[in-house]
Formats: structure tokens, C-alpha cells, sequence
DNA sequence: AAAATAAGAAACGCATCGTTTCTTAACGGT
DNA sequence: ACCGTTAAGAAACGATGCGTTTCTTATTTT
């Protein structure tokens, strides 16, 4: 009796069956920790069932097969869209703040399983995984909606595609060398494009 | 003997052979045909032997293995800096074609194979791949050195930063959605973006 | 014409996918 | 507390594709 209350306690002592939730959050922290790892090419079906104590049937009872177990295991740890953000008390450094954020998000996780997924599931986008849910991010129009307010910008309205500019540059930058972006990066970004595109008369 | 003669002719009509360059070409050829048809996942050796008609030990003799054949493949195709880069008269028309003949360069082959190679390679990155020998292009500049002397631009010298805005965009939209920039987003790249970026006082 | 070279066919071992079968631990209703 | 139901886990399966090897033979070189 005691025994067995143990068993429900811990799984370590003796045999224990997982189940529902909390397996199945075992799971997916076993496929993040096995792409982080291996990537996406080493990353093996068998390589998650062992590392998670389980066995494969177990994965394919509930995904239909690769490409699926990694899209929910990356999608449960894409960014959230913050609550706070940051106030730096001045335009420039917010939007720095905003791409460095980029650089801690990006450069961990997704970067390992994006393009593979792309290319495995076949049919999909990079835009589909990264935003489900559509693609505007609410911290950009925040940002400037504080620098209207503080009468460092103009009262003008900017279209999506301007207020998204650094954002989508910095994107490119992680994209293409997979690396976080350095400090003089994101200066240019802000300093050279940004800053003078939405301070022109 | 006629089982003999059968196989051989089973094969071609006249059994000729190919060697060298004129074999190589070919295989190339296949493996471009069959990246285009079935994208990286579904890719084979087999099927890249059987569709250039010859075997899989001739590949693995000229390239040690999958992700080396499909980069000999697509690099032989990476756009060459054009010698020509049309001239419409005004800044606008001349970064917008810029930016469609992106549309038609690399929606083609590239993104079929790119993501793929860079998961299978491992250490690469997407610019190593695209831009094997330093990122800048020569058209840019072409671009605004006649916009300044046409007297549309003031003679400034932008930075590399700043006169990259479209073409970095662009390739940041091509990336996200793997299918050609619509238009409306060409010129809102073009229009909203880069034109009020250079043309500001 | 003989020797050297390289193409092509065929089979191999291996890894991994996704599936299936079977046993049994854990759960839930009574 | 019992017992029937559900689902976990182990083990094996066939299929596919990688990269390799062996062998025959067409083509080139000497």
C-alpha cells in the first residue's frame, strides 16, 4: 500500500506508467532537448521514445509522425507576444530592446527545427510555423504608439510595413547567419534604417 | 546468348557510355529535376541515378553523399551578378525590376533545395550557401549611382546597411512565404520603405 | 592489340521510419 | 475492494534510402 502510493509519487523508484499530460509532457521536452542536441537530422523517433522512457507507439498514437511531434514540441516555446514592454524612455532604445529580444527568442530553439520542418512538411511556410496566428506583432505599435505620446515622433500613422521594418530586418539577419545578431547590427538596423525612415519630415 | 543479347539491348538501342563533363552535366541536370519535382525530403540518390541513367556508385564516386550533390547542383544555378542591369530611367522602376527579378531567380530552384541543405549540412548557414563568395551585390549600387546622377538622389554615400533595405526585404519576404512577392508588396517595399529612406532631407 | 580506366548493375549492411502485436499497469465505475 | 476498460511499454516487423562493395564490360589510352 504504502508502496504503491509511493509508485504514484515518483516514477523512479520502481516501474511506474506515465500518463495523459504529464507523459505526454515528458515527451515533448525530450524532443526539444533531442533537437537542441542532435538537430533536426540526427533527431530520431527511437532517440525521444528512449530518452523519454517510453516507446515509440507511444509517440505514434498520438502524432502522425515526425515532422508533427517537432511542430508541437517547437510551437508550445514560440514566443510569446509580451505583456510588458520595456520602456526605455526613448524611442532608439526600445527598438533595440525589441531586436535583442529577438536575438534571446530566436536563436534557440527554432532556428534547430524551422527549416527542417518547412522542408519535411512540404506544403507549409516559415510564416505558418512562426505565426499561426497571423503575422502583426503588437509590441512594434507600442513601441511607437509611446514615442507619439512622448512627442518624439510625429502623430502620423505608419503602415505595417514600415513599423515592421526592423523587425523584419532583424528576422533576415538571424535567418541568414543563424547566429544572434551582434550590437553593431542592430545599431545599423535602428540607427541607419529605422530611425531616419520614421523621423523624415 | 539471346538472354545475353537482350540485356544489352534492353537497355538503349545503341549502349554508348556517357564519361567526364558530358555525364556530369547530365547527372546535374537530374538532380535539379528531382529537387524541383519532389523537393529535398522526398530526394533520392536512386532516383537522381535512375533519371540520369546510370548508377548510384557513379555519384558516390564524383560526391560523397546527398547534401554534396545537391549543392554542386544549386550552385551551378546561384544567379551570376548580372553584367546588364536594366535601366527604366527612374530610381523607382529600377529597384522594383531588381526586386522582380528576385521573384523570378529564387522561387525557382534555390528554395526548394536551400533549407534542406543547411538542416543536412549542419554548420552552414543559408548565407554560405547563397552567397558562397561575400554578400554584397554589385546591382544596388549601379542602381543609385544613376539615381544620383540622373539628379534624383542627392550625392550621398549610403551604407551598405541602408542600400540593402529592398533587396534584404525582399529576400526576407521570399524566405518567410516560398512563393514570389506579390506586387503590392514589391512596391510597398519599394514606395513605403526605401524611396522615402534615400530621398529624405 | 593490350592495358588502364571508369561506367554501370546488383547486392550488401545499416539506420530509421511508421506499423503491428502482445502483455500488463493504471484507471474508473460499481 | 473488485473488475472491466483503457492505454503504456516492449519487441518485432516490412519498407525505404543511405553509402559501400563487388564485378562485369564499354571506352579510352598507350
Amino acid at each position: 500500500m504504502d508502496a504503491i502510493q509511493d509508485k504514484n509519487k515518483n516514477k523512479d523508484p520502481i516501474k511506474s506508467r506515465r500518463r495523459g499530460k504529464e507523459l505526454e509532457a515528458a515527451i515533448m521536452q525530450a524532443v526539444r532537448e533531442e533537437l537542441n542536441e542532435r538537430g533536426y537530422f540526427q533527431f530520431t523517433m527511437e532517440g525521444v521514445a528512449e530518452r523519454s522512457g517510453t516507446s515509440k507507439a507511444v509517440l505514434y498514437r498520438r502524432w502522425t509522425n515526425r515532422a508533427e511531434i517537432v511542430l508541437a514540441a517547437v510551437r508550445e516555446r514560440i514566443p510569446l507576444p509580451l505583456d510588458e514592454i520595456p520602456n526605455h524612455g526613448n524611442l532608439r532604445d526600445d527598438v533595440c530592446d525589441a531586436l535583442r529580444s529577438m536575438n534571446r527568442n530566436a536563436s534557440e530553439l527554432l532556428s534547430k527545427a524551422l527549416f527542417g520542418l518547412v522542408m519535411e512538411l512540404g506544403t507549409t511556410t516559415i510564416a505558418e510555423v512562426m505565426f499561426p496566428q497571423g503575422r502583426q506583432s503588437r509590441s512594434m505599435s507600442v513601441i511607437l504608439q509611446r514615442a507619439i505620446e512622448r512627442g518624439e515622433l510625429p502623430a502620423r500613422l505608419l503602415t505595417e510595413r514600415e513599423m515592421n521594418v526592423p523587425i523584419d530586418l532583424a528576422r533576415h539577419e538571424l535567418m541568414l547567419y543563424n547566429r544572434p545578431m551582434s550590437e553593431e547590427t542592430i545599431a545599423q538596423i535602428v540607427d541607419e534604417v529605422f530611425l531616419p525612415l520614421v523621423t523624415r519630415r
